[in-house]
DNA sequence: TTCTTACTGATTTTT
DNA sequence: TCAGTAAGAA
């Protein structure tokens, strides 16, 4: 306490509480949580306790009188982390927090902010918030109505130019000339159409959110004046992860007193095709002047081998902040690196060794299978999992995925309560008034449009006039009375409140017969359909009615169920910042999958940055084990193609690695596999041929360095081809016209030769451009 | 109106 | 590969 010393007098008395919580951290998490006035960035990488670091310095703001708990706004952006706060502050302070009102995301924030405040950007205050999915179907209404040809201007492509703008806060009005040309000339007009349409609906979409709360800022200081008073202190997690309007709203309500304390890691910043700035946080001590700048080095996650691997690979960003993380951790495993043959070998072999590992076989002590999980580039590769887990039986969860409330099933049913409470929201209206199929077609569902436009009523009124005018003949129009009035009758049931509110959702899916429609759907996932609507139902006791039901659930995204027995967990690297497992596998690292074409063509070398720190929070889940593999063969789109091992393997500090050998070279079965080409099973067991197949697939630049690596340590294998077919060296042999053999796609013709690319003709496979080491010349295929 | 069939195009997603 | 869509048939 000898800091304190010199201290005031009333600093003294409020430090004299007992603060048995600072004793927990080390020095530079003390710093960052004693430093409490001005601007503070926290850098804090992976694993080195930045959690622990915030919520306890929430509670030292708390405990040292410098703030009340509604006086802290304190920001995440996900419910996930701001759960977790909450609980963890509850933990330190040894009470449940009654009130961090301003602890949440910046979405749960902001719509609290903007219902108080939604008449200055011409709302009212009980606006609903659009997802996605409605933001699309009303895109695609006003891209159809502006004449243009949806399929040549995806909606899709100007939802995505739209929320582009939001993230960077520019209104309608402020959309930079640069974009003019955006979606064929119509994105600047369309967007200022889109926003009009929103507000006639009284509705925001989740970039909205954002975007009308700094706009208020902007436009009413008053406004902004009275809240950048009421929040004393300001805490950001995750900076590295905010976009443009996040950064201006951060601004506006820090810009009085500067208690500002940002948290994040600029080599985990991977939301940037979002709109997050990684320019943010590289900013914070030019745009906080005086910042105190902390940097927490100290991992408590990983091993030595695996921190040092992650550094490895990220020390090839430029214009990092820079840290060198640290730990006091036992040396443990390497980073075990293997090749596969193909993405199906590549399943089968990481099934395998979770088998292994779960029974602890492999040296290494025995992981429960919730300890393992894998992390993909991209969601389309956890099928190979899924397809090969099921085959073996071994359980596994998908993290991710579609959440909860995004499932068919469950916003249809939403749709129907939005409808019931609010009979004038067209979008819901519009949702469900031909689900279950009720005989309105595109054609009567045109005219329901119109008869409401004409009279300037809502489409719900406009179907009551079309079906007492007669406009709709037939069953589509009795079956539109019907809905019409048991629309009526739900709703006074609402106001009437005779009937407790679950009850009463369950009466409305049933009674329109959508809970039927399941029941009749043959398809296997109609059951699991019917019991999420169960659940929904179930949901519903935990508010007061369904008015609050539908204001609080559009922010809950939220998917997690609690896990029912030991599983594997299979998810995208995306979904895996901030988790962390005993074991990690990373399979896919191929140069064009990991990194990703898509993010170095659009993006280029930021796109390829991103990609590493991708790598690098990849590796960093791993707390004891991290596997990272790749096959020299994948199917993509349900093509075959070679690719080579990821640059960022050759980006691996070699000492800190160790090259497993893959089960194919010493008797693994090829051939066990029901994809494998006739040529590939007949080299099953072969020990020639597997050399082959070593000569073939294995002989690729960054592979041969790591076999090279491999064989100097003492236990490896003598994994150096020995009776090698053909080597790199004789890439270029090849003729026009020469007859060929590859692995996978069997016999061909070179028709091209482009560097070391060849495009052959197969004679099953068709024509195809193949890196030149897979092929060898058929007259030397041995047998 | 709805069911069938052919075609297209794609792949990271906290809210 | 596969899902979502568009055009044609019943």
């Amino acid at each position: 306490m000898e800091a304190f010393e010199n201290a005031s007098l009333s600093a003294r008395a409020m430090s004299a509480r007992p603060q048995p919580y600072l004793d927990d951290l080390n020095p530079a998490q003390r710093q960052a949580v004693e430093t409490l006035d001005g601007p503070v960035l926290m850098l804090a990488g992976a694993g080195t306790g930045k959690t622990k670091a915030l919520t306890t310095r929430i509670v030292h703001l708390l405990n040292t009188g410098r703030a009340r708990p509604n006086e802290i706004l304190a920001v995440t952006f996900t419910n996930k982390a701001a759960r977790e706060m909450k609980e963890r502050v509850g933990r330190l302070l040894g009470q449940t927090v009654e009130g961090m009102p301003w602890l949440g995301t910046f979405h749960a924030i902001c719509v609290k902010l903007l219902r108080r405040h939604a008449e200055l950007v011409g709302l009212k205050s009980n606006f609903t918030i659009l997802d996605t999915d409605d933001q699309l179907r009303l895109l695609k209404q006003l891209v159809r109505a502006a004449g243009i040809d949806d399929k040549r201007w995806p909606a899709r492509q100007l939802a995505g130019i739209i929320d582009g703008w939001k993230n960077r806060a520019i209104t309608p009005d402020k959309v930079p000339a640069a974009d003019a040309g955006a979606y064929n000339h119509q994105g600047p007009k369309l967007y200022a159409l889109y926003q009009a349409r929103l507000k006639e609906l009284n509705a925001v979409d989740f970039g909205d959110l954002l975007l009308h709360v700094v706009t208020i800022f902007q436009a009413h200081p008053d406004v902004l004046g009275q809240y950048q008073r009421w929040f004393k202190y300001i805490l950001v997690d995750e900076y590295q992860d905010t976009n443009v309007a996040q950064y201006l709203w951060l601004r506006l309500l820090a810009s009085a007193h500067k208690n500002v304390c940002c948290v994040g890691d600029d080599d985990q910043s991977i939301y940037g095709w979002r709109g997050a700035e990684v320019g943010n946080i590289l900013r914070f001590e030019k745009d906080f002047e005086g910042a105190h700048v902390v940097r927490l080095e100290q991992n408590y996650r990983s091993t030595p081998h695996i921190l040092a691997a992650a550094s490895g690979v990220i020390a090839g960003n430029q214009g990092r902040l820079g840290k060198t993380l640290w730990t006091a951790a036992e040396d443990g495993e390497k980073v075990r690196l293997i090749g596969h043959w193909d993405g199906e070998e590549e399943a089968r072999w990481i099934g395998e060794e979770i088998e292994a590992m779960q029974s602890g076989t492999r040296g290494l002590r025995a992981f429960s299978l919730d300890d393992m999980a894998i992390l993909v580039r991209a969601s389309h590769q956890m099928r190979a999992f899924e397809d090969r887990f099921l085959t073996i039986g071994l359980p596994y969860r998908v993290i991710g995925g579609p959440r909860f409330y995004e499932r068919m099933e469950i916003r249809d049913a939403m749709a129907y309560f939005r409808v019931v409470i609010s009979p004038d929201d067209d979008l819901a209206f519009e949702r469900i008034v031909n689900t279950p199929k009720r005989g309105l077609g595109d054609k009567a569902q045109q005219t329901l449009q119109t008869v409401a436009r004409e009279n300037g009523v809502s489409l719900v009124e406009g179907a009551r006039l079309a079906v007492d005018q007669g406009l709709i003949k037939g069953k589509g129009g009795s079956e539109l009375g019907q809905l019409v009035r048991d629309l009526d009758r739900w709703g006074r049931m609402v106001e009437d409140a005779d009937v407790d509110h679950p009850e009463l959702a369950g009466m409305v899916l049933d009674e329109s017969g959508y809970t039927a429609m399941w029941q009749n759907d043959k398809t296997p996932e109609a059951p699991g359909r019917l019991e999420n609507l169960k659940e929904l139902v179930k949901a519903l006791e935990e508010f007061e009615n369904l008015q609050g039901f539908l204001e609080h659930v559009s922010l809950i995204m939220d998917n997690d169920k609690g896990g029912d027995g030991e599983k594997v967990s299979i998810m995208t690297l995306h979904a895996a910042k901030g988790l962390e497992f005993p074991a990690v596998f990373l399979p896919g690292w191929e140069d064009g999958l990991f990194p990703s074409q898509r993010s170095m063509d659009e993006s280029g070398l930021k796109g390829l940055e991103e990609e590493r720190r991708l790598a690098y929070v990849g590796i960093t889940r791993a707390e004891e084990v991290s596997t990272i593999s790749f096959a020299a063969n994948r199917r993509v789109f349900g093509q075959w193609q070679s690719a080579l091992p990821s640059r960022f393997i050759d980006e691996l500090p070699e000492d800190h690695v160790e090259v497993l050998t893959p089960p194919g070279l010493y008797g693994g079965g090829y051939g066990a596999a029901g994809m494998a080409s006739p040529a590939t099973q007949m080299m099953a067991g072969s020990d020639l041929h597997d050399k082959a197949a070593e000569a073939n697939v294995y002989n690729s630049p960054g592979w041969r360095r790591l076999q090279s690596r491999a064989a100097q340590r003492p236990m490896s294998q003598p994994t150096e081809a020995r009776n090698t077919i053909i080597d790199a060296t004789a890439v270029s042999s090849y003729e026009l016209g020469e007859r060929v053999f590859h692995q996978k796609f069997g016999y061909g013709a070179v028709l091209g030769i482009e560097g070391d690319k060849l495009e052959i003709d197969f004679d099953k496979a068709g024509i195809k451009k193949v890196v030149a080491r897979f092929i060898c010349a058929a007259d030397d295929v041995p047998f």
